[in-house]
DNA sequence: ATGGTGGTCTTACCA
């Protein structure tokens, strides 16, 4: 059984002791983390590799950041892609355990029309691309992380108020939804869930205690990983803790040996 | 009820 995680911990610095009791409570092999926000040289690295991790990030001052924290070694590590200059701190892949990872802090957009909605869809077709040739060459792959995407209006706690938004607009559910023509399967959806489901709630205006939120943080499996998934969870109590994140931990497990 | 909260080398910005 191989668990794989992916959670946006808005500041590592702030969430390292709530990261650290919940992976030791769900025994996570793999948790790919999105908005770190700290430089590589105060990742809090021993804290990780006391309890037996290995890690890869990639970090900057005050915003973005992704890194992966793994039981098993991280090796062929890629934190640019062709075609994609950016000094933001949004990618991260590795192969681990014959899995390769892709985890992604995906843009927010600001909103539609914006400067950043279309850095934000220019940064997706790039991805995209990097993706679709990372799955010529890996038959088991993962891509996870903070899409800033709700693919469909089921994901959305009200659709009617969110529609032609940035996180819902039809240029971004197109962009994850190719994705999905490559073969990718949103791992959530493969099982039966309660209705109502989300894994982002606005720190604002009682947006979690009222279920106001959307499901933008996801596990795309390739059919190889389908095949061995067994659950695709979102773990709503960690957004419960005292002085959370905004977002939930999302998981999946594989009936793989890590 | 068109606001609100939370994070950051903050006093403006990002989400």
């Amino acid at each position: 059984m191989l668990k794989l995680a992916s959670w946006n911990v808005n500041s590592l610095k702030i969430r390292l002791e709530q990261v650290l009791d919940w992976m030791d409570k769900t025994n996570i092999d793999i948790l790919a983390l999105q908005e770190t926000k700290t430089i590589d040289d105060n990742f809090p690295v021993a804290a990780f590799t006391e309890r037996g991790y290995q890690l890869c990030f990639a970090g900057q001052k005050t915003f973005n950041g992704v890194a992966i924290i793994s039981r098993q070694p991280l090796a062929n590590i890629i934190t640019d892609i062709p075609d994609l200059d950016d000094p933001q701190r949004r990618i991260l892949a590795s192969t681990i355990a014959g899995v390769r990872l892709i985890n992604l802090y995906v843009p927010n957009g600001s909103e539609v029309n914006s400067e950043k909605y279309l850095y934000k869809l220019n940064w997706l077709e790039k991805v995209s691309a990097f993706i679709a040739n990372e799955l010529r060459e890996h038959e088991h792959l993962a891509v996870v992380g903070d899409f800033n995407i709700a693919p469909e209006d089921c994901d959305v706690h009200d659709p009617a108020a969110w529609e032609g938004s940035v996180l819902v607009s039809p240029p971004e559910r197109e962009a994850f939804a190719r994705l999905l023509s490559y073969g990718l399967k949103d791992s959530f959806r493969l099982f039966p869930q309660e209705a109502r489901q989300f894994s982002w709630w606005d720190y604002r205006a009682l947006g979690f205690r009222r279920n106001r939120g959307l499901r933008i943080d996801h596990v795309l499996l390739t059919q190889s990983l389908v095949d061995c998934c067994l659950s695709s969870k979102i773990d709503k109590d960690a957004r419960r803790a005292e002085r959370p994140s905004d977002h939930a931990p999302v998981w999946v497990e594989l009936d793989i040996l890590p």
